[in-house]
DNA sequence: GTCTATACTGAGATAGAC
DNA sequence: GTCTATCTCAGTATAGAC
């Protein structure tokens, strides 16, 4: 018997679609970075035809700045809920929630690549706007000091080094990134252990 | 009277032309990032043509490749001359060795992006060896404590990102850029006051 | 050693049907 | 709301002259 072939994918509300499309993006975004990435592979990766992510969306950039707005958001939201614990614990829960995200595919390589786009004209305004968000937030409302700040901050960017590089199991680093992890960000180790990519391989 | 156009750059040394073009090459893809850039933008900085940069590197993946092998290169080189000082000054003046690169067009910009590169599957694996050969200097060579290497490459990594983001000026970071400088990277920050960048400008 | 001219390709965007 | 077909252009890479 011969089956009717879906050719297209099934209607549903913008609103809904836009959602999936972003999941897949910021999926693709995270394992290819900006410029290496198609509108094209972000389409098959969520089901659609390129066409139509360009035509929700208007152009890849900004495609791109969706993405990373979200992101951003997305990693203040995590911080946000563990405000209403003990004000010493907030470093290590913030650190915790952050490595926690390696779970959403792409999202902390998108934001760690967010950083390295200053070259598009669009995109740097707000990938620096993002960073300061964060920043402001983990001093003015998590209430850190400056120097916890500067120091919070600089772990999740040696993480997202790590996490960019795919850097778990390299020579030389192996024990570090445990250590690195475990001294960043305190109880973030046990959370991440099996979310770690392995080196070269896309995720 | 009629002027006699110059269309070519002078002969020059094979090896010689490859510098300038490397020089140029890193101040490019340090301002506009690896995707972002044309080889014809980096022929143009060299002034000579397209083709010919393709002619003497093969390909774009290639030359920067080249750019970045010779910019960690010359990290660990900095690093290298301050090996004789004192142990206890050595992390003040690596950072220091390390800010001061900022004065070299693209130099810091080219490492803090290549850290986002894994997407192309020729670059990842060199930056993945420059990251740990640094790591591995400062730890094995230089003798910081494992604690030590790892505050120390956070703090370049938040130095990296500040600069990426060309992050002067911004609000909410104004003056944590200078505490952070300082703090990361001690005696730093006065060699870096003239060189750091405007937001949104190349560089 | 360096250029001009050009072939080739990939990918973003548009038009319009269903 | 979503697709197919297609235009267009930028950008890498090649061929070959000087």
């Amino acid at each position: 018997m011969t089956v009717e072939e879906v050719t297209t994918a099934p209607r549903m509300k913008a609103a809904d679609r836009r959602e999936l499309i972003l999941d897949a993006a910021t999926a693709v975004f995270g394992a290819k970075s900006y410029v290496g990435t198609t509108t094209d592979e972000v389409a098959r990766a969520a089901g659609v035809s390129q066409p139509y992510v360009v035509r929700l969306f208007g152009t890849k950039a900004k495609l791109y700045i969706a993405v990373i707005e979200r992101a951003y958001e997305r990693v203040i939201g995590e911080f946000r809920q563990v405000l209403p614990g003990p004000p010493e614990e907030r470093v290590k829960r913030m650190g915790a929630a952050y490595a926690g995200l390696l779970s959403e595919r792409g999202m902390l390589p998108v934001i760690a690549n967010s950083t390295a786009l200053d070259g598009e004209p669009e995109i740097g305004p707000v990938a620096r706007a993002g960073f300061n968000s964060i920043w402001r937030f983990v001093r003015d409302e998590a209430g850190l000091t400056e120097e916890q700040t500067r120091d919070f901050m600089a772990g999740g960017m040696l993480i997202n080094a790590i996490v960019g590089l795919r850097l778990v199991g390299a020579y030389g680093t192996e024990q570090s990134v445990t250590e690195v992890l475990n001294a960043c960000f305190p109880d973030a180790i046990s959370r991440v252990r099996d979310l770690m990519p392995v080196a070269g391989e896309p995720w």
